[in-house]
DNA sequence: CTCCGGAAGTTCGTGACACGTACTACACTA
DNA sequence: TAGTGTAGTACGTGTCACGAACTTCCGGAG
């Protein structure tokens, strides 16, 4: 059959469910479900309250709660309060989390490299700069760890 | 504050979420889910029996009569029993599926095109022909219909 | 010091959507 | 005719999304 030809909205958005369906597998390998997987990618920096959370996943408050409670009732997060407000959550991660959030970003990262793995570096170097341009310019959810800005 | 460095996998990854974010938002904007929006996608070119509408949007087959049942009584779909197989019905859409879906579809175009507006026309051709490249090799779910393969 | 408005998070009810299991109706072959 | 397999549905379960209403806590004004 004739191979088919995709504009770049076919492209992007079947590249996007692509690439989910890479995550939700990855995560569904570890044991959590993609929203979990999600979580555990955002507070690998650095514990996160909970209203934060929220906003940084694009959830509701009843929606972060429900996700939350999941994620410790699987050992994986902990809440603790914050001294100076009590009314507040600071969410981090268990070292169980810690280590399963790795592994599961080692095995998308290994998934990831294999699908890209016959785009000439030239070309994959511009796929990089060109998609990180578009996701820092639209503000996308940061659902996956970046490296501080380094050297040139 | 500094703007952070992705890798090809941070891009990917949160260029897929930014896809994915504006696809639910635009279904939502048309009174649809992100799935019910993808099933008029796929039938867009011609109907579908149950079992190869699983196939394609890589559901079970509990799950595909869960989202045909809603999309029949949101009005979107109908199912017709094959004539040849009494087992086997054919999903298509009615009018109001299909005028929906052409919505839906010319809504994401436009917010995807608004998304890439910077970037350069050699760019954005090369953007469209790895990704098409990539999602073509790698088997993505076909939920963006293709057009034909065009004379050169 | 007290009171009020607002913030932070939880609870509850609801619906979509995913899965697996078991079932019914139907098709095909020996 | 009987046995095997297919197509799809029903059911139970769990995740995850939302909005409304609630409790606890904080900070500022009077």
């Amino acid at each position: 059959m004739a191979e088919p030809w995709l504009d770049i909205t076919a492209a992007l958005v079947r590249a996007s469910g692509l690439v989910s369906d890479i995550c939700a597998k990855s995560a569904a390998e570890h044991g959590v479900t993609a929203q979990q997987a999600q979580l555990l990618c955002v507070l690998e920096q650095h514990p996160v309250a909970m209203a934060e959370l929220g906003v940084l996943m694009r959830i509701t408050k009843s929606s972060t709660t429900g996700l939350v409670d999941r994620a410790q009732d699987a050992g994986l997060v902990v809440r603790d309060t914050d001294a100076d407000d009590r009314r507040s959550h600071l969410v981090s991660l268990t070292e169980r989390g810690r280590q399963l959030g790795g592994t599961y970003r080692a095995m998308v990262t290994g998934r990831i490299a294999t699908l890209i793995a016959d785009v000439p570096d030239a070309e994959r170097e511009l796929l990089r700069a060109v998609l990180s341009q578009v996701v820092i310019s639209n503000q996308a959810r940061a659902t996956w760890p970046a490296e501080p800005e380094r050297a040139a």
